[in-house]
DNA sequence: GGCATCATGGCTTCGGACAAGGAAGCCGAG
DNA sequence: CTCGGCTTCCTTGTCCGAAGCCATGATGCC
């Protein structure tokens, strides 16, 4: 082993293969329709879709700021599609749990801790920015938790919908205060179903 | 697998350990005092020393700054013992080429890449900091090359002494120009005394 | 209750200041 | 005239500091 190799040895990043393929795909709920990313290790980005195709440049743009050298295919791949359907049986009130494997490279320090922690608040609860940041491991970083969320890359699925303010009032939501109504009530009477059923 | 998880499932860093323990040790050179610190991935730093630690405390926030959780180890463990062998025998004259596994986490982007491809020259021969540069993918960067030279954190075995000024002077050194004149003149040597060995 | 106000903390962005260079041009010595 | 030495103006990637941003929270006042 000489010291001597060309671009690798670098002994750093585990050798990830020079390019990494970024499936894209969309899917409609009754909260609009949603863009979603898949990388090879996992779930990357779900985020919201306009009528413009503005959401999907900036989130290409996100992808690419942390993986130079991403390549993007579009059509429904399995991976895309499995999260779709997933995600059709959230918004049917089916689903209280994920079962996706998540790529958390778009995000990175204490925003990523923060996203993370918000994984723990359980379907149909919820948690204060506050007590988020807390469990985040800063409990004075209640507004860095807000940003924290409003940088989540993975919409619905990290539930930053299940984050409210403090005073009771329901807080900000990337997708409008209407979504975040939405998905709340969606989970209340999901539990109450499910409840009624047992 | 439910996306909640702890920490861990980053998907980024490859899971390793929450405490990288680092190995320092000393080696006595006709160059002077050099400190050799080596990672459980290879040997990470090659510097010199200065009478006051200040250049081994140097090198300690240094590598704190990259691997946050390093701990540090001093006393003749078999890395360093082993990295300081082999220095023995190139200040000696009898070693042309190293055979040690090189840790790169304390550098990064074009400056890691410069300083890798500085590892292609070979013993006793000499390179531009300008065609360093062209090697390193950006030829008209000769400047950020002798900066990434400059952050070369380890010396020596990363042959940044083989790269001087396009006009023919020997250009600036970490060690002192004494140091690089010295080790290019042994360099020269060697390579007569293997010449005429053969 | 509703609202203005300040405190807060992490991140992003930007502008400027570096630094182990290089090439052109100018000048005086030989 | 020619060449060494010098100045001047490029050049580029990083680091550093300052400023601004924000999906909050606690307080005080009406």
């Amino acid at each position: 082993m000489k010291p001597e190799t060309d671009e690798p040895s670098s002994t750093d990043e585990p050798s990830l293969p020079a390019e990494a393929s970024v499936m894209l795909g969309t899917c409609d709920t009754p909260v609009g329709k949603l863009l979603i990313g898949c990388s090879d290790r996992g779930l990357l980005a779900i985020s919201y879709a306009d009528a413009a195709g503005k959401a999907e440049a900036s989130l290409k743009r996100r992808v690419k700021s942390h993986i130079p050298d991403a390549r993007f295919v579009g059509g429904a791949t399995s991976e895309v599609t499995a999260v779709a359907e997933q995600l059709a049986g959230y918004f049917a009130g089916k689903r209280t749990a994920w079962d996706i494997q998540l790529d958390w490279s778009l995000t990175t320090g204490f925003r990523r801790a923060v996203q993370q922690a918000s994984c723990q608040i359980k379907y149909g609860e919820t948690l204060t920015y506050g007590q988020l940041a807390a469990a985040a491991g800063n409990p004075s970083a209640a507004r860095a938790a807000g940003s924290a969320m409003a940088a989540n890359p993975i919409s619905i699925v990290v539930p930053c919908h299940r984050v409210v303010r403090s005073g009771g009032d329901i807080g900000n939501y990337g997708g409008g205060t209407d979504a975040k109504k939405f998905l709340l009530a969606l989970e209340r009477s999901g539990l109450k179903k499910l409840a009624s059923a047992a």
